[in-house]
Parts: C-alpha cells; sequence; structure tokens
DNA sequence: ACTATTAATCGTCATTTTACGATTAACGAT
DNA sequence: ATCGTTAATCGTAAAATGACGATTAATAGT
C-alpha cells in the first residue's frame, strides 16, 4: 500500500453537474468554437462575417454554431435574412464556476 | 445593415492560445474523466482504485486516464505496480486563466 | 523460478465528429 | 411575382472517439 494512496473519502458525486461540466467542455473543445466564442464575446452579435475569421467553409460554421447553441453557450436571434448570433455570458459564468467547483470538490 | 452589427474590430487572434483552451476543453469534455479529475483533486493519488469508481472497463479507465495525461493535466507516477496518478493544478490555473481571456479577448 | 498484481497496450467495433459542396427555406427588396 | 441574400439542412466521406475483452509488461513477494 503506498503511501500516496489516500484514505480515500466518500466523494458526493453530482453526475448531473459532472455532465453539465463535460458538455459545456466539450462544446468548447474545438478550435474553431474557441474562436468563435471569442468574436462574440467582442461584443454584440454579427451576421455570418463569422464565416471569413473563420476560414472555414459556411456550413461547417453554421454547424458549429449549432454545437455552441445546442451547449447554451452561444444564443441566435433571427433577424431576415441575416442571423445575430450572441454569448450567454451566464453560461460562462456557470462553466467557471463549475470548474472552480470540481476543483474543491 | 442590422444595428446588432457592430464595427467588427481586429481581433488579434492567438491561435496557439485558441488551440491550448481547445485542448484543454477537449480533455475535460467528458463525464468519466470530469469525475476523474474530481477524484484525483479530492487529494494525492491512487491506484486502479479509480477503475471502481468510475464504472467502466479497466482499459477504458486507462484510455480516460492517458487523455487526461497527454492534454497534460494529470501526472502519472509509477511505483511499481501500481501507478499513482495527482492532478496538476497549475494545468487547471492555466485553463482557467484561458477561459478568462477568452472571454476579455 | 514462479505467482500475483496492476497498468498499459492491442485489436475490434459502433458511434460521433468534422468537413465539404449542394440544396433548401425564409424573407426583404425591387 | 421574382430576385438576392443568408443561414440551415442534407448527403456523404474521412477521421476520431469511446468502449470492451484479451493480452502483455513489469516487478514485488514467496
Amino acid at each position: 500500500m503506498p503511501e500516496c494512496l489516500q484514505s480515500l473519502k466518500q466523494f458526493h458525486f453530482n453526475d448531473a453537474e459532472e455532465r453539465e461540466l463535460a458538455a459545456y467542455a466539450k462544446a468548447i473543445g474545438h478550435p474553431a468554437r474557441v474562436r468563435l466564442i471569442r468574436i462574440l464575446a467582442g461584443g454584440g452579435c454579427l451576421g455570418s462575417d463569422l464565416v471569413g475569421q473563420i476560414g472555414l467553409a459556411q456550413s461547417t460554421v453554421s454547424e458549429h454554431l449549432r454545437v455552441l447553441k445546442e451547449a447554451g453557450l452561444v444564443h441566435a436571434e433571427v433577424q431576415h435574412p441575416r442571423t445575430c448570433f450572441s454569448l450567454k455570458p451566464e453560461a460562462l459564468d456557470r462553466l467557471q464556476a463549475l470548474l472552480v467547483s470540481m476543483r474543491a470538490g
């Protein structure tokens, strides 16, 4: 029994929170999506100028935005024929809080 | 031109940092790995008791640990026949800093 | 030398992700 | 009614991921 093996206290696992954190992290886990978030964090919302800034096909950017939306990190407001995307700061707040609580436990 | 479309200032993209953040996030982007981190955050290191706590096959847990190691989030110290895993807090610090700077830009 | 223990690796399979071009849908403007 | 514009969706292909059982490697103990 190596001394590094601690007494293994009972962890109060919170499945829901763990999955929540994992989902956020997974959504951010792609360079293109990090860049999208960074652009959106730079202020309000914008249309498909995102496509130009990312350097991927329009359909691909749309898919990345879909992932971010689905994760609740980004909000889309249709304003024909454009769509205005914006960051949801409360989601990032939540993510950061989850990260902190993961460390503290 | 919708009023939500801002003046699109120049972003100083930092490819390296964006990829760094994405890599950390991707590594955390799975519930099993979140749980592993949470366990490891609870103190020092431990052997394959992790397997019991996760509820997945030993090989699968080993693979998740490999991902975490590769991302630099976890350190493994071989101590035959066991291996002691431990969290690398500086990596989490870095991740949190990257998250903050992503929002601020 | 043999045995037991433990983590890593291998081979495999199913699923998911990423990416693209092409197409479609939705609507404002003409 | 038609034309442009823009985002979403479809179809598809390649790659990555997640999971498992089986095997291997490494070494302490007997």
